[in-house]
DNA sequence: TATAAATTTAACTCTTGAGTCAAATTTATT
DNA sequence: AATAAATTTGACTCAAGAGTTAAATTTATA
């Protein structure tokens, strides 16, 4: 029989993906109105619950915020480890950076760039993590010079300039608004590889 | 006689630079840790001040948010008044954006993000002026488009990329950090043109 | 039906930081 | 020297919101 059907009688699972619910709709809200104007109670009564009920999930505000960051990376992580054998480091960067928008403009996972509301200990676990996506994609540019499918220039910067079309798309972007997730995966790729493509 | 000479004696004038101080140093200080992270003590303190001294120069902190974007706006409005004849629309949303970094790097002026913060009134006035200032920037593009220098895409699209990078600049740069001032404007102004360009 | 988990209610404590104020003091201007 | 501006000191009020708690209630599981 199917371990499966049985999980919606799992009450350790449920508790799971309720929590992660919890830290979702948390971060959708830090996205829109900000940490800061973002009360406990506000997250809790728009997931239609109760401070008290939200306190069974979570510890503070500030895990809500940790956890937040976590399931970015996390999903990045993951994006990060496609390996696409037999395409150049331009080719790669492409693929991962539309995974990137696809990912959050469709998961409901949240690129929050607040690291500063943080108490000190996870803001230094966040920023570490932020560095080493932050390598790996400097240094795939560097191979994409190598390979000469991207050209010259400081990669920190090629990479700063098209990360921050991301962090800044988390702010701007609405589910039910005008444009489409994919479309704007698809348009920013294309933009983002323009704009360090070997001629 | 000049004048200019008199100036320093001048109350009103020397009022009007202190309160500009106190906005751009506010500025500096909510890039860095954020709105919310940063109390007017914590501003008064980093210019050797005292909080009620502060309040000499300003109303409230809302009011200070308010104004460092007002002071961001007033400098890019100034940059997109520069009218540059005989040039296609690349070129002029090159020097733009060139010149957007630069004064971002240079000025001490913060193009700050966070719009949540601000008081509802306060906040309707500064997305206005935001908005406006985009339209601006997406008419260039249009502009570019017709005149074949710009490729085809949605023009918003185009423009919400690097105007991306450009708000996550404030994020990262340090003024006294690796990256000089010029160089980032040089690259960004590049990469930004790079991926927009016709073919 | 008995038990454990999930959630509500409502009241409570505590801390932080905005904003105020009045009196004293220092600094610049005339 | 007299006056006005700039700033300090230090104490104060007030509101918001994080986090707690205990008791009651509902919901699911076995």
């Amino acid at each position: 029989m199917d371990i499966n059907v049985k999980e919606p009688f799992n009450r350790d699972r449920q508790f799971a993906l309720k929590r992660q619910a919890v830290i979702r709709a948390a971060g959708l809200d830090f996205c829109k109105r900000g940490y800061h104007n973002t009360s406990m109670t506000d997250i809790a009564s728009n997931l239609g619950l109760t401070k008290a009920a939200l306190y069974y999930y979570v510890k503070n505000k500030d895990e809500v915020l940790f956890e937040c960051h976590q399931q970015a990376y996390d999903a990045m992580d993951i994006l990060l480890e496609k390996k696409l054998v037999g395409k150049n480091g331009l080719e790669q960067l492409g693929v991962l950076y539309c995974d990137f928008v696809r990912m959050l403009t469709a998961s409901g996972i949240s690129l929050l760039t607040d690291v500063n509301s943080l108490s000190e200990g996870n803001k230094i676990k966040v920023l570490k993590r932020r560095g080493k996506i932050e390598r790996k994609i400097i240094k795939l540019v560097k191979q994409g010079q190598s390979d000469g499918s991207i050209r010259a220039g400081d990669p920190r910067l090629h990479v700063f300039f098209f990360m921050g079309a991301l962090n800044w798309l988390n702010a701007w972007y609405d589910n039910s608004g005008h444009f489409k997730g994919e479309d704007i995966a698809v348009h920013f790729a294309t933009q983002m590889r323009l704009g360090i493509a070997a001629a």
